[in-house]
DNA sequence: GTCTATACCGAGATAGAC
DNA sequence: GTCTATCTCGGTATAGAC
């Protein structure tokens, strides 16, 4: 395990990289993503990054868990109201994506586009840190159905917002997104499936 | 422009360079795509690629136009009953979806991630080629939320079925896919766009 | 029209001096 | 801990023989 302590200049290398390397890989995605270019945004040499890291993808784990696990707020998702709980997860997510310039996850939803592995880590968790917690709280059936179902709007609500930009669900506010996006989100978790 | 005869054995260079194309563009995106591949992939020599298409580029935008555009099912789709709009526009793209091996949109979705240009081009294809012309055929307000929606809907389910992979929706037959996601599309179509 | 050969570039990764 | 130099690989693209 590599440790580092500060440059003399009171810089932290790692850490420097790691930031570096979210910003990298969440605006070109993996593939799109270079060495050389997290090193340059971090202002330290190309070489340094095989002194903390393995290779490109271990740098690549590494950013997505940096600074700490987006997922720590499902508790208050999952507290409450059984019936605004699309409102609750919609404007937790929202918000969570609104509020850093790279979020871990979406970072991870355009690298799984073109890598198969990362679509695997998305997928896994996606199911396994998020939707089965939520599903498990609720007496219903169908949960495997329900659960992708969620996931899929949610999945389409980044793409929309984020990657394509479509207007005017990129501008809209935090609030108005909830507004039109839960009412489905809601109907997958606790509605009827057909033809409702 | 480049016009091609027939090869001694029959084949047309051309065509084999562009279905090749899609294949690989649509398994690799657009990034992983590479000219030797493809060219391997049509069972020529790469240098010919660039004696038919200018660059990669020229290639990628050909090849998503060949053999034919897919948005031409639209007729069918607007006409009938403006109630069951929903099922008939989610029936019918997912079932061009499953229909061929490499779907030129599912091959945009994925160029779009990364490739910013290619984001503009899906955009500007969802919402001029399909979206505005099914919303212009309503009578209803807040059209570009309304497709914007739609489009955050479909994507999310493309994502979920065929990149992502999520059971149960990627094992899911047509008319299951239709009876659970076109309620949603409906209301964003027609329905109210508050807390219904 | 088709192919061989190759220039050129930028990527990931490594060795070793300091 | 940090940097210089370099290796190797695979990409796009081109020149020119046949």
């Amino acid at each position: 395990m590599t440790r580092t302590g500060r440059r003399s200049d009171g810089s932290d290398t790692r850490a420097d990289l790691l930031t570096a390397a979210q910003r990298e890989f969440y605006d070109r995605g993996y593939a799109g993503a270079s060495i050389r270019g997290i090193a340059a945004g971090a202002g330290v040499d190309p070489a340094l990054v095989y002194h903390y890291f393995a290779d490109k993808q271990a740098l690549f784990v590494a950013a997505l868990r940096f600074p700490a696990n987006p997922a720590e707020k499902l508790p208050q998702v999952l507290a409450g109201d059984p019936k605004e709980l699309g409102i609750r997860l919609v404007g937790t997510v929202v918000s969570v994506w609104d509020s850093t310039e790279s979020s871990p996850i979406l970072t991870l939803l355009r690298s799984a586009v073109t890598n198969p592995a990362f679509a695997d880590m998305l997928r896994e968790f996606l199911i396994d840190a998020v939707l089965r917690p939520v599903l498990d709280s609720l007496v219903v059936q169908q949960r495997e159905l329900r659960a992708s179902l969620v996931a899929s709007q949610l999945v389409g609500l980044a793409m929309a917002r984020y990657v394509l930009r479509l207007p005017p669900l990129t501008t809209l506010g935090i609030d108005d997104v909830v507004q039109v996006i839960a009412p489905t989100v809601q109907r997958y978790l606790t509605g009827p499936l057909g033809a409702g």
